[in-house]
Parts: C-alpha cells; sequence; structure tokens
DNA sequence: GGAGATATTAGGAAATTCCCTAATTCATTG
DNA sequence: CAATGAATTAGGGAATTTCCTAATATCTCC
C-alpha cells in the first residue's frame, strides 16, 4: 500500500512515516506541507491512500486540496486527520470525497485499521462521529435545513438561557435576570440538554463555544 | 538523556517517541496524555527533559502542569511544544518556568536542537520568536510585578480545582478526579475565590481565561 | 378550525453546592 | 525551638440545583 502523507507539522509527517513504515503493508511514498503539495504529491506518486490534515494554513485549506485530489484521482483514497471533532468538518470532508475521518488524538491502531479500510473500498469514520453521521442521514431529505444550527432547534428562550448557563450564571441569578422563576429556567436547561444531547455544565460551555454563542 | 513526553494526540507521541529513541544520546522513558499525567510521570521517572504540548485538554493545560513540574522538578527542564507562535503563550511559558519554545511546524532538526540546548543548561526559543522576546524583555519591569500571577498566589491545589470549577465541572466531580473529599474541594475553591477576589462562577471563568488557565 | 406538537410556566423531593468553622500538617522565621 | 501563617483536609446546616412530573399557552399543519 503506497501512501502519502500531508501535515503542517513536520513532527506529525515524521511520527506518521515511522508508524506506518513499521506495517509491512505500508509504505509512505512522500509527504507535503500544504495543501498545494499534497496535490502535486498525487499527481506525482498516484498513491492508495493519502493522509490529509484539514487544518494546514496558507489558504489552500486540506478542505479545497480534498475536493480537488478525490476529483481528478478517483483512485487515491483519502483520509482526513483532524484535531477537531466537529460535525461541519465531517460532513464538509465527506461531502468533498474523503473516505475515512479520523481525530489526531486516537490512537495510532485506529488509524491504522482506517487507512486499510478505505483501502479496501469502505469508509471509516470515528466512533465517536458516527452517531452523529446516522442522525444526519435519518433526516436526510430535509437537509436543507441544517439541524445542528442552534438557531434553528432552540426557542427562544433556550438561545437566552443556554449561554448564560454556559457563563457559569446560576438558575436563581438567571431567572432574575429574565424575570421569570427559577423553576421555568431549570426547565428550559433540561429542555436544551435533552434536545443537543449535553449533560453536563462543561459540555454546555463547550457548546456554545463551538456554535459561538459566546465569546472570549 | 532520558526524556518524557506529553501530548493529547497518540500520533504525536508516537511520532516523537520514533524521532527521538533513534538518536543514541536520547531515550524516551515515558509519554503522558494529559497535563496530570504529565506530572505523574515526571514525579515517576524524574526525567532530563520533558517535552509538553500546551494545549492538552481536559481543564489542566500544559501551563499549569509546566508551573508545577518546574517548581516541584526543577531539574527537568521543560519544552514547550506549540502549533501557537503567540507571544502570551510564549511569555507565559516562560515565566512559568518553561526553557525551550518550539513550534511543531519546525523540522525535527530544530527540535533536537531544543533538546539538547536545554539539556546543556541554555534556553531554546524558536527564532521566529526571539525578537518578540527581546521586546518583551527590554521592558522587563511588568515581568516582575508577580502579584498577579496566579502560580504565585495560588497553591498547587488552587491551581488543579480552579480550572476545573471554571470549566463547568461541580464540587463532586473535582473531588472525585482528585480523590480528596467534596468539602475539601469546597474550601479550596473558597479560599482561591478569597485571595483573588472573586465572588461567582462567571467571574473564575472569565478570569481562568484571561490568565489562560483554560483555552478552547 | 381543530388536533397534535412545541414552548413556557412551575411544584415537590432528592442531590449538590455554598457558607462558616476547624483540625492537622508543613514551612519560615524571630 | 516555639510560634506564626499558609496549605490541605473536612463537618454541619442553609441555600441552590437537579430530577421527575404537569398545567396552560402557542404554534403548525391538514
Amino acid at each position: 500500500m503506497r501512501i502519502v502523507i500531508a501535515d503542517d507539522h513536520s513532527v506529525v509527517r515524521s511520527g506518521f512515516s515511522m508508524i506506518i513504515n513499521y506495517q509491512k503493508d505500508m509504505e509512505v511514498v512522500a509527504t507535503a506541507g500544504d495543501g498545494l503539495e499534497a496535490y502535486r504529491m498525487v499527481q506525482k506518486y498516484e498513491p492508495d491512500v493519502i493522509l490529509l490534515d484539514i487544518s494546514m494554513p496558507p489558504g489552500e485549506s486540506g478542505l479545497i486540496a480534498t475536493g480537488k485530489i478525490s476529483q481528478d484521482f478517483p483512485d487515491t483514497k483519502i483520509i482526513i486527520l483532524t484535531m477537531y471533532d466537529d460535525d461541519e468538518y465531517l460532513f464538509h470532508s465527506l461531502k468533498n470525497g474523503a473516505k475515512g475521518y479520523v481525530l489526531k488524538s486516537a490512537p495510532d491502531e485506529e488509524l491504522l485499521d482506517a487507512i486499510r479500510s478505505v483501502y479496501a473500498g469502505d469508509t471509516y469514520v470515528h466512533p465517536k462521529m458516527t452517531d452523529v453521521l446516522v442522525r444526519q442521514f435519518i433526516t436526510q431529505d430535509d437537509m436543507a435545513q441544517d439541524n445542528t444550527n442552534p438557531f434553528k432547534i432552540l426557542s427562544k428562550r433556550e438561545l437566552e438561557i443556554l449561554p448564560l448557563v454556559a457563563k457559569g450564571y446560576g438558575n436563581k441569578e438567571i431567572a432574575e435576570k429574565l424575570f421569570i422563576s427559577v423553576k421555568t429556567v431549570e426547565a428550559h436547561k433540561s429542555r436544551f440538554m435533552d434536545k443537543i444531547g449535553l449533560s453536563s455544565r462543561p459540555e454546555i460551555l463547550e457548546y456554545a463555544i463551538k456554535k459561538k454563542l459566546i465569546e472570549f
């Protein structure tokens, strides 16, 4: 299996190279430090698989490279490597022709599994994100509306209360701010937590930041 | 030279390990996936050098680990590894006792140079950032005022607990993480709130972000 | 216009957190 | 070397939050 690695961090390139070259059935034929170079390497070597970091800086993002490579070299399977377990990135990657999506925090074995899966013609997505994928797939008919957009799925009150909870305000304080009963705040809170699938305050904070409902 | 690697990305840990173990004068004795584990590994192995990713998630950022390790194990030289060529991170790292600051995008040779430099007692900072450093050094007076430096005014436990509170973890959860009683967590919490002059959870969050005790 | 879903509002009981007090350990210094 | 002060540990009772349940109100769709 001939593989190309594209990542803007030299350390990551070296690391992957060593891990992959240690496998009997894999060989790194080239590495690249940005999306343009990645495209050129694919053009030159036509590898079986390319590992592509989605967040490569200079203008040419991994996403654009994904689109171009999958269009011009459909036989080269693309695996997206990323730090972010963000729905948006996953969807965009798959739409642009990626066959795999692996988080950098995943253990080495998972990456190797992913490489072998896509080489065999399958699709590999990080387990954490498959449920998101499935949920999206189920409601695929009305894919037009973005059901991960908080402004679509949350009510007015919920949108008011969520950021306040995220920032750390107590139910009582929120109730006073909004001139409603504490009990009402609690109800809205558990409602949006159910809707989104949040089960703790840290998760609420993380969500609020990811969706840009609060800023620092 | 005995080295510990702390990074939340397994790939990066493996990569570094291989690169370093390939050197004749270096050996990786342990790896860690978060700040707490990093501290424990230093405690256990007392290595010559630790490579520390500054942006490690669960609450305990690399910065906190840096402060704690450099205080408790001054013989272990700390090299900060980061994606960000941000002045603030550099300053905070050095203030907290780091001896080296290397960007992940740097070539492997630079990292190895950095390791050898700090082992020899020197300080290594990525060339791109040295001029920023010099400029700041000229106006050193503001570095001297330590009465706002959380690492000076807060105790070890307080430094552990504050970021977790800021992220929204409950006292009970924190107690379980740290293997102490809920009552103890509460005591530390009100203690650092008194010290700093914080009187609510939102203020704690704001403080933690401003002082870079947590990141998003 | 009416049926069914979603939004907004709460109550009671259990769990958790907050506030005040305090014991023990450890370090620094007079 | 005792003494002062800070760090770490925790208990008891009041306040707050959470969990489960539920009444109106409003909105949507056929």
